[in-house]
DNA sequence: TGCATATATGGTAGTTTGACCAAATATAAA
DNA sequence: TTTATATTTGGTCAAACTACCATATATGCA
């Protein structure tokens, strides 16, 4: 693998690595639902204020989200929506493993 | 947030974190092109051979690879493949990403 | 059986992450 | 301009991650 090829695997990883903690899956979620404000996502998260930004700066920083500032709020949004396109098999492997568990039990 | 959803989610983010590390996302596309023994594997990567097969174990502990032992060696291959349809869209995201840096520099 | 090969596991050290608190910044309203 | 609200930034600390080394296990062959 060459400089080029690390570069970018190192690059594809590192957005799934940001959509890889529960916390900002879940905003990735809800932003597929049309943009949010930090408070409108805070709502529904129990942590810190600081820690739903940091959150958010992570998701930033990978590109998968960007933001826009309107008043006193700032809203954010998917940056590329399809990034979300492939909860479905990502479910799917879940599916895998639960059969996987049943199959166990038999 | 109920706690069905909280477990659901965190299964969800838990598979895209086992991916969301460059030597497991190399791994799991090599496995894109068909199984492959940990040996092969192991050729075109510049870690210790313990490294590989702990980060072998983490995609098999996410449910992304199942693995078969033939012989004096261990196979791994995708459980579900469609678990890489998405890696276009995380490369949009790149060319994305890539297009606000030149605007940045316009 | 004894040896070489393929892979996994246990231990350890350095690095990164994630959560909280406190403080800073920006904006709108009083 | 003072105040309240929304969000970010900096600091700290414990927990999690990752890489390496050494060691263990399993298998095929001599």
């Amino acid at each position: 693998m060459n400089d080029k090829e690390k570069a970018l695997i190192e690059a594809k990883a590192n957005i799934l690595k940001a959509l890889g903690h529960p916390t900002r899956l879940w905003m990735a979620e809800q932003l597929a639902g049309g943009e949010r404000c930090v408070c409108e996502l805070a709502e529904n998260i129990d942590a810190d204020f600081s820690t739903i930004s940091k959150h958010l700066t992570i998701l930033k920083q990978a590109g998968v989200v960007i933001d826009e500032k309107r008043g006193k709020q700032v809203y954010y949004k998917l940056k590329v929506p399809c990034i979300l396109n492939f909860m479905p098999c990502v479910e799917a492997v879940l599916q895998a493993n639960a059969q996987t568990h049943i199959d166990l039990l038999k």
